[in-house]
RNA sequence: GGACGCUUAGCUCAGUGGUAGAGCAUUACCUUCACACGGUAGGGGUCGCAGGUUCGAAACCUGCAGCGUCCACCA
C-alpha cells in the first residue's frame, strides 16, 4: 500500500514485461478486425550489442507500436536478427584466431560454418534480450533471422526470379576489392576518405615503331577473358600486352619526353598505353606513337612498349595532361582500357601484394611498401621528375577500414528491378502533388492519413498492373531525403551481390565440367535431380526455362535446343541454375558431380526482403494469399531507420516491394539522426566514448533513457548524448512516481464522477491545460516529432500540472491553518457567487469560481472529493499520454493506483497498454464541465500575483522559511478558495483583502491584475533598499512602455497591423503605465516621509 | 565539383511575420508533512555576417563566412 519515496525501476521494469509477454500483448493476431498497424524492425546484427543508436530507433518504433495499439489498432511489430556476412564472420575469425591460433582455412568451409552457427546460438540472444530490458513490445513469437530456412527459401526463390528476367548476370567487371577481407563490395560498401600522399612526376621516351603501321595495341585487342591473371591471381598468359609480334618490331628512339604525373608508381607495370586529350596542342600529335614504360626495369625495350592514346576525357589541366591509363587497376582506366582495347595487367594478388608480373623489384611487397620501392628506382633510373604532398580521395573498405583495390573479378550483378516505380513513389519536397490533402492541420487529420492508406492497402496486394485505387506515395520524414533518394535511383549503377566470403546465402547456382560427358549425361544427371525434366523443357522452346545452363567462361546461356549445346560440352565448364531447390535435389546434383559456386550473396540481398519475407512470402500467389500475416500487415506503416542505410537498404526494400510484392513495402519512413557523444563526435568502439545502454538501464531505469533519448533528439538532426539527459528522465520518472504518491496520500478509492458544480477556477484550469497536451502531443506524434511530444508532456505534467495545479489543491486536501484572524477577511471575501455553475456566462470579468465553504461539514468533503476527482482524471489520462515513452513506470502506476478497475478488459482493465489513447474534450464536454477560456485568463492573473508576491518577498531578503503577510488591494471579487490558494501558494501566513489598506511607510508593493500587493514588514522596513527596487522597477517599465508606444505611434503600424494586434498593444501599455503609476506613487510616498 | 543540413543563453537545442524560450550549468534562499532525483526567485542572448522585402524579421529573399553530411572515375 505505502509507495516507496523514489520510483525504482529495477523492482517493476522485468515484472510488467513478463506480464505483457505473458498476457500475449505484443502478439499480433492476422485475423483481427481492427484496422492494422504493422513496423518490420530493422534487423540488428545478430551478435551485435545494444549501442545507443539501437536505443533511439527502437524506442521510436516502440512509441508508435503502443501509440498505435491505444488507438485501437491491431499491432504488428515485427523482430528479428540479420546474419550480417562480413562482421559475423570477422568475429568468429578473430575468435578463432586467437583461441585456437587458426585460421578458417584450417578449419574447411563446413566446420568454420559450424562454428559460426554456434557462435550465432551463443550470442544471438543477447541484443533481443537487450530490446525486452528497452521495453520494446515486439510479437515476438514472430522473431525472424535472415538465415532461418523459410527465409533462405526466399532469398533464394528472388535470386532464381531474377535470374529468369535476366536481371542477374555474370560476368568479369572492375569492382571494389577489399584486400583485407579478401572478397568484393559493392559501391555502397566504400567510403572515400581524403589520403595525404604524393603527387609523382616521372618522364617517359616517346619511341616510334618502325615497319608495322597499324597500332600495336590493336594486336592485343581487349576482352575480359584476356585479363592476364586468373582470378587468384597466377600467372596464366603472356606478360606482354603487345604479344608476340612486337618482337619482330625495331623501335626506334626519339630523345622526346612525357612527363606523367601519378599517385600510384607501383602501378607502373600495369600500364598498358598512355593517354592525352586529342584537343591538347601539346601531345596530339603524339596520338599513336608509343612511349616506353620504365618499369619493370628488367623488361627488353619491345617489352615496355606502350601506345598513346587519344581520350576526350583527359583533363588537360591536371599535372601534366598525361594520364597513365592502368586498367586493372582502375576504374577510370578500365573505361578507357575498354574503348581502346587495351589489355589489362593484374599485378597484384588478392591481398594485395604485387605479383610477378609487377618485375622483380616488386613483386612480392605490399602495394604501399611497393610504392616506395618503385619511387625509388624512378629515380634511381633517373625517371623521376619531382614530388610534391597531394591529397586525394582513396576509397576504402567500409568494414575493414583498409583502402580498397579496384580489381578485374568475376562476380555476379543485379541489374536493379522497379527502378522507375521505386522513384515515382516517393514524395518529393514541395512536388507538385503535394503533402497528402489531409496531412497538415489538426491532430486528428494527420491521424486519418495514415488510416486512409491503410484501408487503401489493407487488401490483397495488388500484383498485376493495374491503376490502383489511390497513387501510392511513400513519405520520407524528414522530407529532404527523399531528394537523396532520387538521385541515388536517377545514377544507379548495377550492384555486385557476390561475395567471397563463407558465412551467407550461398548463391544457388551449381556447375559441372563436362570433360568427356556429352550433353546427354548432363540431361540425365539433371533428370534424376530435379523434379521438372529436361524434356519438358526441350519441347517447350520458347519459354524461359527453369534449368539454365550457361558456358562458365563465355557467360554465354546454353539453350537446350542451341546448336552449341548439341554439339556437346566436352572441356567446358557449365552453370546450371536451379529454379526449385530443394534438399533433395542439391543432395543429388552434388553426388553427380556437380559443384555449387563457393561464393556467398551480399548480406544486403536478404536484407531488402525483410519486409514481406518475415511475413512468410512464399512467391507463390496461391500460398501468399491465403497467408493471413501478410495479407493483414503487408505493406507495412512506418519503417524507422538511419539515414546512413537508406540505399543499402530503404532504397533496395523499396525496389523489392514493388518487384516482388507488386506495392510499396512501407508508407512512411522515419529517418532518426546519428548518435553522437557530446562532443558531436560519432560513437565508436575504438574511441570508447559509446555507453553501454545496459548500464544506464541499470543505473537510472529503461523509462528514464528512454524518455532522455527522445526529448534530446528532435526531428531528423543528430543527436549529441549526454547521460545528463537520462539523468532528466530518472527524475521526471520519480517526479511522475511523487505526484501519484500524493495522491494516494491523500486516501480513498478512485474518484470516478467530477460533478462540475463544485469545480473550482483551479480546476478547470488544468483540465483545460491538459485538453491542450492532448491535443499538442496527439499532433506531435502524428508529424512523427517525437523530442515536441516529450517536451509538451514534460512541460505540461513539471510546470503545469505539479507546479501549479497540485499546489492549488493543497489548501483543500490538507490540513489548512487555522484561518487569518483578520476581521476584514469575512467582509471582503464576503461577495461571491452562490454558485459556480453558472460561471461560464460570465466572460468579461473573470468568474468567481465554485464555491469554497469555510470547511466545515459535508460540502467542504464535498469538494474535497471532487478535487480527488480531478486530479484522479488528470492522473489516469496523463499515465496513458505518458505509456508510449515510458512503459513500465506507467504501467506500475496504472496498476497501484487502481485506475484500471473500471475500465473494460481490452481496454486498460488489463493493461494501460491497451487504454484508450485520451481524446481532446468535445464541445458538448467543455459546456458540461464550464470550460471555458476564461479560466486561463484568471489563473494566469492569479499565479502572477503569486509570482509578484514572492518577488517582493525575495527582494526584500526575507528567507524562505520566515512566515510572513501580504495584503492585497484586491481590484475585483476574489472567492475564499482564490484567496486561500494564494496564500498556499505564497507561503504565507495570511493573505488579507483590504480595500483601503494603508501601508506602513516603506512597505513593499506592486500592482497587479488582481489589484495592488503590499509586504509588510512591521518594523523591518528598508526604506533605501525599497526606493532603489522601485526605481529599477520604473526603469523597466520606462523602457518597455517607450518601445510600445514607439510602434503605436508609428503610423504604418497603426494602420498596416491587424486590429488585434494593435488593441493587444494598446493593452499591454496600458498595463505597463498602470503598473508605472502605481510604482511612481510608492516611489513618491518614500520620498515625501 | 555538385547537393543538403546547421549557425539563437556557458552547453545541448525549441522557436516559419507581432513582448526572445526550454533543459542542463550557474547565483541566492529553503530540508515546509509528494518529490533535494525537490521547491522558490534571479543572472545570462544587438538570434553567424552583410544587404533586401515588410508597419514590423530570429523567422521570408539574396549574397558571404564557418561547421557538418552525402554524392561525383581529375590521375
Amino acid at each position: 500500500m505505502e509507495i516507496p519515496k523514489a520510483y525504482e525501476p529495477q523492482s517493476v521494469e522485468d515484472k510488467w514485461y513478463d506480464f505483457w509477454v505473458k498476457q500475449g500483448c505484443f502478439t499480433a493476431n492476422a485475423a483481427s478486425a481492427k484496422p492494422a498497424y504493422s513496423i518490420v524492425i530493422p534487423p540488428p546484427n545478430v551478435t551485435g550489442m545494444l549501442h545507443m543508436g539501437h536505443v533511439l530507433n527502437n524506442t521510436i518504433q516502440d512509441i508508435l507500436s503502443r501509440k498505435a495499439r491505444m488507438d485501437g489498432k491491431e499491432v504488428l511489430w515485427l523482430p528479428g536478427t540479420d546474419h550480417a556476412g562480413i562482421a559475423t564472420q570477422v568475429q568468429v575469425e578473430k575468435a578463432l584466431r586467437k583461441e585456437e591460433k587458426k585460421t578458417k582455412y584450417d578449419l574447411g568451409r563446413e566446420e568454420f560454418l559450424k562454428r559460426v552457427w554456434a557462435w550465432k546460438e551463443k550470442h544471438g540472444g543477447i541484443i533481443i534480450n537487450q530490446l525486452k530490458k528497452l521495453g520494446c513490445s515486439c510479437d515476438w513469437t514472430r522473431e525472424r533471422f535472415t538465415m532461418d530456412p523459410e527465409y533462405s527459401r526466399c532469398v533464394q526463390k528472388v535470386f532464381v526470379d531474377l535470374y529468369k528476367k535476366g536481371l542477374i548476370y555474370r560476368g568479369k567487371r572492375m569492382v571494389n576489392w577489399c584486400p583485407a577481407s579478401l572478397t568484393a563490395l559493392s559501391d555502397e560498401e566504400v567510403e572515400m576518405e581524403p589520403q595525404k600522399g604524393f603527387l609523382y612526376y616521372f618522364r617517359v621516351e616517346v619511341a616510334e615503331v618502325v615497319g608495322q603501321a597499324s597500332s600495336l595495341s590493336s594486336s592485343s585487342g581487349f576482352q575480359p577473358e584476356s585479363v592476364i591473371t586468373s582470378r587468384e591471381g597466377r600467372l596464366e598468359a603472356c606478360p606482354t600486352p603487345t604479344g608476340k609480334d612486337a618482337c619482330a618490331t625495331a623501335i626506334r628512339r626519339t630523345d622526346i619526353w612525357l612527363t606523367i604525373a601519378t599517385t600510384r608508381p607501383e602501378t607502373i607495370p600495369g600500364d598498358t598505353a598512355v593517354a592525352v586529350n586529342p584537343k591538347d596542342p601539346r601531345y596530339a600529335s603524339l596520338i599513336g606513337k608509343h612511349v616506353l614504360r620504365p618499369l619493370p626495369a628488367e623488361y627488353p625495350p619491345e617489352k615496355k612498349l606502350i601506345p598513346i592514346i587519344g581520350d576526350e576525357h583527359i583533363d588537360i589541366e591536371f599535372g601534366t595532361g598525361v594520364l597513365k591509363v592502368t586498367p586493372a587497376h582502375d576504374k577510370a582506366d578500365f573505361e578507357i582500357g575498354q574503348r581502346h582495347k587495351l589489355a589489362a595487367v593484374d599485378i597484384m594478388e588478392p591481398n594485395a601484394r604485387m605479383n610477378d608480373l609487377a618485375g622483380a623489384d616488386l613483386a612480392g611487397l605490399d602495394r604501399f611498401e611497393a610504392r616506395k620501392v618503385a619511387v625509388e628506382k624512378l629515380r634511381a633510373l633517373g625517371a623521376l621528375v619531382k614530388e610534391e604532398p597531394y591529397e586525394n580521395k582513396v576509397g576504402f573498405s567500409q568494414r575493414a577500414r583498409v583502402p580498397i583495390e579496384p580489381r578485374l573479378s568475376e562476380q555476379w550483378f543485379l541489374k536493379y528491378p522497379s527502378v522507375e516505380k521505386s522513384k515515382a513513389c516517393v514524395e518529393q519536397e514541395g512536388s507538385a502533388g503535394g503533402p497528402p490533402a489531409d496531412s497538415g492541420g489538426s491532430p486528428e487529420s494527420s491521424l486519418n492519413q495514415f488510416e486512409s492508406g491503410e484501408r487503401v492497402l489493407g487488401g490483397p496486394p495488388n500484383t498485376t498492373r493495374g491503376p490502383r485505387v489511390l497513387p501510392a506515395k511513400m513519405r520520407f520524414h524528414p522530407q529532404r531525403w527523399a531528394k537523396v533518394y532520387d538521385h541515388w535511383l536517377t545514377n544507379i549503377q548495377d550492384w555486385c551481390i557476390s561475395r567471397q566470403l563463407w558465412w551467407g546465402h550461398r548463391i544457388p547456382v551449381w556447375s559441372i565440367t563436362c570433360e568427356g560427358k556429352q550433353t546427354t549425361d548432363v540431361f540425365h544427371i539433371l533428370d534424376q535431380c530435379l523434379s521438372e525434366t529436361l524434356e519438358d523443357l526441350l519441347k517447350d522452346k520458347g519459354k524461359e526455362s527453369a534449368i539454365r545452363i550457361i558456358n562458365a567462361e563465355t557467360g554465354v546461356l546454353l539453350r537446350p535446343n542451341a546448336t552449341e549445346f548439341n554439339h556437346g560440352l566436352n572441356g567446358v565448364r557449365v552453370h546450371v541454375q536451379v529454379a526449385s531447390v530443394d534438399e533433395k535435389s542439391i543432395a543429388s546434383l552434388e553426388g553427380n558431380g556437380f559443384t555449387q559456386d563457393p561464393d556467398v550473396l551480399d548480406t544486403w540481398f536478404s536484407s531488402w526482403l525483410w519486409p514481406f519475407a518475415t511475413m512468410g512470402w512464399t512467391g507463390d500467389k496461391a500460398q501468399d494469399s491465403s497467408n493471413a500475416t501478410l495479407q493483414k500487415f503487408y505493406p507495412t506503416t512506418d519503417l524507422v531507420t538511419g539515414p546512413d542505410i537508406i540505399f543499402f537498404w530503404v532504397a533496395r526494400m523499396i525496389m523489392a516491394g514493388y518487384e516482388f510484392m507488386g506495392d510499396l513495402p512501407f508508407r512512411n519512413v522515419y529517418f532518426t539522426g546519428i548518435i553522437r557523444d557530446k562532443q558531436g563526435r560519432k560513437m565508436s568502439k575504438t574511441l570508447g566514448n559509446s555507453p553501454d545502454p545496459l548500464e544506464l538501464i541499470a543505473k537510472y531505469g529503461a523509462d528514464a533513457l528512454r524518455f532522455g533519448t527522445m526529448r534530446g533528439a528532435p526531428l531528423g538532426q543528430d543527436v549529441l548524448f549526454d547521460e545528463k539527459d537520462v539523468e532528466l528522465g530518472r527524475n521526471f520518472c520519480n517526479k511522475l512516481w511523487n505526484a501519484c504518491r500524493f495522491r494516494q496520500m491523500q486516501g480513498g478509492e478512485v474518484q470516478g464522477e467530477i460533478n462540475p458544480n463544485l469545480l473550482r477556477s483551479d480546476d478547470k484550469w488544468i483540465l483545460l491545460k491538459l485538453d491542450q497536451a492532448v491535443r499538442e502531443l496527439t499532433e506531435s506524434l502524428a508529424t512523427y516529432n517525437f523530442s515536441q511530444a516529450a517536451q509538451a508532456i514534460y512541460r505540461f505534467f513539471w510546470n503545469e500540472y505539479c507546479d501549479w495545479y497540485v499546489e492549488t489543491t493543497k489548501s483543500v486536501l490538507g490540513r489548512p491553518p487555522e484561518p487569518s484572524p483578520s476581521p476584514l477577511n469575512g467582509e471582503s471575501a464576503g461577495v461571491r457567487g452562490e454558485n459556480g455553475s453558472d460561471a461560464s456566462h460570465e466572460v468579461k470579468t473573470p468568474p468567481h469560481p465554485g464555491p469554497l465553504p469555510p470547511s466545515r461539514g459535508g460540502e467542504g468533503d464535498a469538494t474535497r472529493a471532487n478535487v480527488l476527482a480531478v486530479i484522479d482524471f488528470v492522473l489516469s489520462h496523463t499515465l496513458r499520454l505518458f505509456h508510449p515513452f515510458m512503459p513500465f513506470i506507467t504501467e506500475e502506476l496504472w496498476h497501484s493506483m487502481g485506475f484500471k478497475e473500471d475500465m473494460p478488459a481490452d481496454q486498460g482493465g488489463t493493461s494501460i497498454m491497451t487504454a484508450p489513447w485520451p481524446k481532446p474534450f468535445s464541445t458538448e464536454e467543455r459546456d458540461f464541465y464550464s470550460l471555458d477560456d476564461c479560466y486561463l485568463e484568471f489563473a494566469n492573473a492569479k499565479f502572477e500575483v503569486v509570482t509578484q508576491g514572492r518577488n517582493l518577498r525575495r527582494e526584500a531578503n526575507l528567507p524562505s522559511n520566515k512566515k510572513v503577510k501580504f495584503v492585497l488591494k484586491p481590484a475585483q471579487e476574489l472567492s475564499d478558495n482564490d484567496r486561500e490558494v494564494i496564500r498556499t501558494l505564497l507561503n504565507a501566513e495570511a493573505f488579507d483583502l483590504v480595500p483601503d489598506y494603508a501601508p506602513a511607510k516603506g512597505t513593499p508593493t506592486t500592482r497587479t491584475p488582481l489589484g495592488e500587493l503590499y509586504l509588510p514588514l512591521e518594523g523591518l522596513v528598508d526604506v533605501g533598499a525599497e526606493t532603489a527596487r522601485l526605481k529599477k522597477e520604473l526603469e523597466k517599465f520606462a523602457s518597455e512602455i517607450g518601445k510600445i508606444e514607439a510602434k503605436l505611434n508609428n503610423a504604418g503600424f497603426v494602420a498596416k497591423a491587424p486590429p488585434q494586434v494593435i488593441e493587444q498593444s494598446r493593452k499591454q501599455l496600458e498595463e505597463l503605465q498602470a503598473k508605472s503609476a502605481h510604482a511612481k506613487k510608492a516611489l513618491e510616498t518614500l520620498g515625501a516621509g
